[in-house]
DNA sequence: TTGTAAGCGTTATCAA
DNA sequence: TTGATAACGCTTACAA
């Protein structure tokens, strides 16, 4: 594939469905074709009675739906917003876009919704697409660095959203979770709890600014105080036995500690659950939390304690941010973060054994 | 919401991004729009050389992308599949759509999704939208009756798959799993390890056909063993403590018998497993297998067997059968009917304690 | 209140 | 191998 891979698919000669235009509607109506195009506006209501309910039993007849592309085209509003997403089957993406459908079609737009499956290729492939439909503004949760169609995109003015991870030199509005005051609830939690030697592991950094924060914020606390040990690991998870080796590693050294693990998010958590059992471990006796609530925390062992990201508000205020940069006339404005916070959820992974019981699993879970 | 909810939103005045022109780029390039065309289209190879790369080179000045909007007018062709998807937070419906979206980018199409949170009212709004935007054809996965709009649309000629479920009364291509045999599979296992008590449970069944199927065939094998005891069950999961009276039920009256759970989908197994940990049932000793694979089940307990259904391969199917459609002249083949077999992927929720531990939770597993 | 006509960005049909 | 021009279905001045 080319740099503009904007070939058309090979000529397949079809019977295009029959759909009626709005000129077969005026004349079926006996109007023109204006007085039905203001019947599908918002100015109905400068119609006649007469005129209004002729349109509409024409139109009705022919099921003529107005066609989108030629609005489009016309007014230079497709009303679709575009989002990429770096993997469709993470259940907190999916979250997030179902925050970011709801509010588009409150708003009147549809959604293109892109999956790249974290591939950069993919990702400049879409957005060469995406541009193409003319879309409106871009919600993006994507891998790697800004690419070339990216910025092209930005330049031209159209409106994008980052979500969860800003993006090297790069301007954007952002919207995610605080990840500071994420790790400090974290670290916080167990050690009321009483762990005190974490084990913080995190997907690979690279390019991801929330993951960095996380990492950094986690490592920041480790240092400013002397009575936590931890260790912190960013891994890819695909290579399963590194994780097993770092767990392992961390517990051989753990004795005399009370020791937990800190998952930096959904996918880690999963991991992590899979290594442990895999180990034989006793969930609460070593401690496990994680960022991201999943609809199976609580049939893992004894639950697993997690912090939940308010994922349909960050949905919908992604989309709230964009349409707002819509109706701006100076699209100047500074880029704008926001930052919302993280919900704990306790169960038994982090109630240590020894402990009293402060935690029962069912009662104190809010879903 | 009115019968066509097509108004569109209220005006902004905005300013919109600045996109260059196909006119632009001849200009820059020095030539006329039609070789410009030519160069973004499939007839590319008969501009000269020259040509050709004068293009290039404007096009990449100017950012250059084709209006989709603007071809899809003129050419009737938008390149769009649209599809329905009755819950985008079921796993089992995102997987699908991953296929999906695959198939439509390698041949050259692009996926409109929509979420319909299984609200007919939204289903008939976002098939209207759909249908403005000229979809070519359309990937259903829908709850209840077809409705007026998608008869429009059948009507009109637009190619429909849909998937997992037929609708009564309603003729087109169906893609999914072969209902029949997967009982079968699901009962043959179950019997070899020794369950000879069953509790079939569904989501409601209404009008999903595929539901309604795997109900009745379990009945059916009920009915043709007298050595099979069990019972089936549709309901919905949202009344939390309908399912555990059914559970109770059941396995009040099990005593003597190897009772297990058979779970019609993704969406009763996790109900399912909740409900059990909730009694603190030991797995295994009550068989727990569930059809649709979850990527939590191998961590609960000693860990859930499943029928995997090949989600990537429906997705595709569908496509493939969309496109089929689109390149017949006569549209009016019969419809097809395509059946995938699950797979069985074991673990220790359905191995008896007293039975000699022929499966083992991890080393079965092919994932 | 209704209608006429121009034009949005592209492709298809011709002609050169 | 190239280019001029007429659509595609719709909206939007501007007229009536």
């Amino acid at each position: 594939m080319g740099t503009f891979p904007f070939h058309r698919h090979a000529a397949m000669p079809r019977t295009t469905p029959h759909r009626a235009t709005i000129l077969q509607v005026a004349r079926e109506a006996g109007v023109s074709k204006t007085s039905v195009s203001r019947y599908f506006s918002d100015e109905r209501a400068r119609l006649s009675r007469d005129m209004q309910s002729r349109i509409a039993s024409a139109a009705r007849r022919l099921s003529y739906h107005p066609n989108q592309m030629a609005r489009g085209l016309k007014g230079g509003r497709s009303q679709l917003i575009g989002m990429l997403v770096a993997d469709i089957r993470n259940p907190f993406s999916v979250a997030v876009m179902h925050g970011v459908e709801q509010a588009c079609r409150e708003r009147g737009f549809s959604l293109l919704v892109c999956n790249t499956d974290n591939d950069p290729a993919q990702e400049r492939e879409h957005l060469a697409l995406l541009a193409s439909y003319r879309v409106e503004g871009l919600v993006i949760n994507a891998a790697g660095q800004p690419s070339r169609e990216l910025r092209a995109l930005a330049a031209q003015g159209t409106p994008l959203v980052l979500l969860d991870r800003m993006l090297s030199d790069f301007e954007a509005d952002v919207v995610g979770l605080d990840n500071t005051q994420t790790i400090d609830m974290a670290l916080d939690h167990l050690r009321q709890q009483g762990y005190d030697n974490v084990l913080y592991l995190s997907e690979p950094v690279a390019q991801a600014s929330s993951r960095q924060a996380r990492l950094k914020h986690f490592e920041q606390r480790l240092a400013d105080d002397p009575t936590l040990r931890g260790e912190a690991h960013s891994l890819a998870l695909a290579e399963d036995n590194r994780l097993q080796d770092v767990i392992a590693g961390f517990l051989s050294q753990a004795s005399g500690s009370a020791p937990a693990i800190l998952c930096g998010n959904g996918n880690v958590t999963l991991a992590v659950a899979h290594a442990l059992q895999a180990r034989g471990a006793r969930l609460g006796e070593i401690g496990l939390l994680g960022i991201d609530e999943l609809e199976w925390c609580n049939l893992v062992g004894p639950g697993i304690t997690t912090l939940a990201q308010p994922t349909d508000a960050i949905g919908r205020a992604a989309v709230h941010n964009l349409l707002q940069r819509l109706e701006e006339p100076q699209r100047q404005a500074p880029p704008k973060r926001t930052h919302y916070q993280a919900r704990l959820i306790l169960r038994g992974s982090t109630c240590r054994p020894n402990t009293p019981d402060q935690y029962d699993s069912v009662s104190q879970e809010r879903p």
